[in-house]
DNA sequence: TCTGGGGTCCTAGTGCCC
DNA sequence: TCTGGGGCACTAGGACCC
């Protein structure tokens, strides 16, 4: 999907639609989950701290992520990969691999082709935002086809042509190469996908080690046998907070990672897991981040088991100076056993689940007044109907009030506790026909779009 | 400029067992 | 009895991905 959480937004609310949008964390520390297109043009891009995308797009909208939202449209885009074939891996919630072959839904570049169209046409319909396909022998392949593609297009690499195009593009196109491994390259003096090939294979490894080394070196030569798999085991489950002020209370230290021990252990049960590692981890004032893991004889998904762990692993972390970080998370993952069905039965249930709410809100938006008003989030008034979050401060609350269909509308304010304003849900982005269930697209609905 | 959150994989050191 | 080495589990850190 092309700049998928920004796009999203930008069919939810028209009067976003052609603007600089920029979705991410808003806090003192927040970073940008996606740009939209017309905000990339000022320079801002994803992992950018939101400061210095608010120096560069001072007028663009910033926006909170919604999760849940975006959730519902990926398990529609899904839902049509999954038409092609059975073998459709997710990277993200906007991006995946599908196996045509192995679905029957292609057998050459011709129909390869046509599967590749339709399925742009198919996501177009039912979620009213553009997808980007490429098509290639390999998930590597595929991957660079698809970035070539964005925005709103199609990509084949042709066999035998592979090579050629690699060749002269940058080391950081291919997967595994990030800033610390480009830069390693650079300064050996390679800098294209080409010059890997010419350093030769022995020379690689001794940069970076056997695996990447091997690793790097087949990708280079545009080998990748790398199957598309679709079921894919969680190894670790983790949660962790970034405060916007830096914390110095030891104190305060201990409770925040009780509670990130309870919030880890919701999301293991909310998995059907347990685990035997326990990780804390530390980020200092100066950035600078340690882990401490501790096993334990057998799995568990007991919150006094994990939060005492944690109690334990922080003792051993100097924490003077500040943190600005703290998260636990849970590795070493097993199913349920009896053992723990039997050996943790009522209490603990009992104990988490009166902290179950507070776990729903984190992920839309907490509860506290001034915060309930979560920029970009979608209200309902009771005068003037569907609308969403403007910005809100200092008791008011400022909501456009206009819907995916709709013109772009008109801006109000409110005071943040008006009793006729409350949350509400995200409308679909496609209308859908009366009595469907949600996946039916509204034949020729998106041409309400400009 | 000042760096999120949730993951995966790799490497290297250490200790233990055979 | 001492030494060496392979294999494995555990721990910590780093790089990378979206």
């Amino acid at each position: 999907m092309d700049a998928f959480f920004a796009s999203a937004e930008q069919a939810s609310k028209p009067s976003l639609r052609g603007k600089a949008v920029v979705v991410g964390g808003l806090g003192p520390r927040g970073v940008v989950a996606t740009a939209s297109y017309e905000a990339r043009v000022f320079g801002v891009h994803s992992a950018m701290p939101m400061a210095q995308a608010r120096r560069l797009a001072p007028n663009a909208a910033y926006l909170v992520p919604r999760f849940g939202f975006y959730r519902a449209i990926s398990e529609q885009v899904m839902g049509l990969l999954r038409d092609l074939s059975p073998l459709v891996e997710p990277l993200s919630l906007d991006e995946a691999f599908v196996d045509l072959e192995a679905g029957g839904a292609a057998w050459d570049e011709e129909s390869a082709r046509l599967a590749g169209a339709k399925l742009r046409a198919d996501i177009r319909a039912v979620t009213g935002l553009t997808g980007s396909v490429g098509l290639a022998a390999s998930k590597m392949l595929a991957k660079i086809a698809s970035e070539q593609a964005k925005p709103d297009g199609l990509v084949v690499i042709e066999p035998g042509t592979e090579r050629a195009l690699i060749g002269p593009m940058s080391v950081r196109i291919l997967p595994g190469v990030g800033p610390a491994t480009g830069d390693h390259l650079r300064r050996a003096g390679i800098h294209t996908v080409e010059e890997i090939v010419e350093a030769g294979e022995d020379e690689l490894v001794r940069l970076l080690g056997k695996a990447h080394g091997h690793g790097l070196y087949a990708m280079a030569m545009a080998y990748d046998e790398r199957s598309v798999v679709a079921e894919r085991e969680t190894k670790s489950v983790s949660v962790e907070d970034t405060y916007d002020v830096d914390i110095h209370d030891r104190m305060r230290v201990g409770f925040e990672v009780q509670r990130l021990a309870d919030r880890c252990v919701r999301r293991l049960r909310g998995a059907g897991l347990s685990g035997r590692t326990i990780v804390l981890k530390v980020r200092r004032y100066d950035f600078s981040t340690l882990t401490r893991s501790e096993t334990l004889r057998g799995p568990t998904d007991d919150p006094a088991v994990v939060r005492e762990a944690a109690a334990r692993l922080l003792e051993s972390v100097d924490t003077t100076g500040g943190v600005r970080l703290l998260g636990v998370g849970v590795s070493g993952l097993a199913d349920y056993t009896q053992e723990d069905l039997f050996a943790q039965a009522a209490g603990e249930r009992v104990e988490l689940g009166e902290e179950v709410a507070e776990e729903a809100v984190a992920e839309e938006g907490p509860v506290v007044a001034e915060r309930r008003w979560a920029s970009g989030h979608d209200v309902r008034h009771a005068e003037f109907g569907h609308g969403w979050v403007q910005g809100s401060g200092l008791g008011r609350v400022t909501v456009r009030f206009e819907t995916p269909d709709s013109e772009p509308g008109r801006v109000r304010t409110f005071s943040v506790d008006d009793p006729a304003l409350a949350v509400a849900e995200p409308l679909p982005l496609v209308r859908v026909e009366c009595g469907a269930a949600g996946l039916r697209p509204d034949p020729g609905s998106h041409s309400h779009r400009p």
